[in-house]
DNA sequence: GTCTATATGGCGATAGAC
DNA sequence: GTCTATCGCCATATAGAC
């Protein structure tokens, strides 16, 4: 499945080095050297960086949004859902820390040039998680009007804790220079993070008080 | 006190750029062109674009921290110096919304490159800071040890604050994208922030549910 | 398909007239 | 101090040999 031909490798290294340094960052000369390969192959194979850039973007963007969306399929309480969505989204940055930066930048830059072109690129991936978010606030009003949880606003309850869990990612390097934290401890900090999400939101869900862990 | 020379004019609209489009992004045509001066001045009053930028740099970080240093300088409860917290730098981050990414962002660009030349360029004002956060700790141990407050630590209180209030500004485009939220809409959303992070927060802090509004 | 050599353009930076 | 003209470099991109 995984065949390691130039393109590959050269899909390969550009996505890593478009996801640490973003667009204008990287340069093709370093996407060649990373992947062991000759320049001009870059171009051979894909044309031109933009091109080459749209398509790493394109497929991360459907790599991270499908697994949102996978996460959300189960059949289960609201509680449980957010709780698993804390633990399988954590667990995905930790594997995937660049990622949500990544994207940010690429969008807000975006938004300067062209208008909602992404919208294209990345097909019906955004349409079908709007929804499993829209079914989320119906689950709510039917689970808070038989007395299992408190009202709250769907849309909310996803910002808050998709907050919680990216920012941390985000701005990691802020947040080591602003409390003097190493590496290892930072480390450390991000693994206790699942619960300390769990414990922020579902509190604010919860109608009494101290039954959750 | 605000003189429109020359000089200071390069430095808004360097600002201004650097801010929206970081350093690769930006041009020196482009901030010369936005302060409606010729492009050799920028040379002859800054020498070269990265003495530029580093100012500029400098400036932003020293007054976005001296910002949250003088929040957290009333005499007053834990709860309280939270929701100044929040209602101060919401209102802070609505003003400057660019102003989270672009310190994430060039701090993990240089990460890359030199290492910690940010705290000498910063100064003290990020011992200032960790000074507050610490304080907190102790002011928080002895509220909870009062019975006013649960016990909680500090440093995820304060990264958990932060989350909720700055990812929606780092993160608008985005957001806007995946929920298909005007950018009236998103102003509306942001309005409310303020009560809904206090909400989510203060819930965590206070021993007696239902109390907090 | 893969390499070397080179074209092309953009951008930071400087020289020099005024 | 401010402008025009231009240098020199670096990055994208192409031509052409193998």
């Amino acid at each position: 499945m995984e065949e390691d031909n130039t393109e590959e490798l050269i899909f390969k290294s550009a996505t890593n080095v478009f996801l640490e340094k973003g667009f204008d960052g990287a340069k093709m000369q370093e996407i060649a050297d990373n992947a062991g390969i000759n320049k001009s192959l870059l171009h051979y194979y894909y044309r031109s960086k933009e091109k080459l850039f749209d398509m790493v973007f394109t497929q991360i963007m459907n790599q991270f949004f499908n697994r949102i969306d996978i996460i959300w399929e189960s059949d289960v309480s609201v509680i449980e859902k957010i709780s698993i969505f804390i633990d399988n989204y954590i667990d995905f940055l930790m594997k995937n820390p660049f990622i949500p930066r990544f994207i940010i930048n690429t969008i807000a830059r975006s938004h300067q040039n062209a208008g909602s072109v992404i919208q294209q690129k990345t097909g019906g991936i955004l349409d079908k998680i709007r929804n499993k978010f829209l079914k989320l606030q119906t689950q709510i009003d039917s689970e808070a009007a038989a007395g299992k949880i408190k009202q709250v606003d769907a849309q909310d309850l996803i910002i808050n804790t998709i907050s919680l869990m990216v920012f941390p990612f985000v701005a990691e390097s802020m947040i080591k220079l602003i409390f003097a934290i190493s590496d290892k401890e930072y480390k450390n900090f991000l693994l206790k993070r699942k619960e300390t999400i769990k414990s922020v939101v579902l509190n604010n869900l919860l109608i009494n008080e101290g039954t959750v862990k």
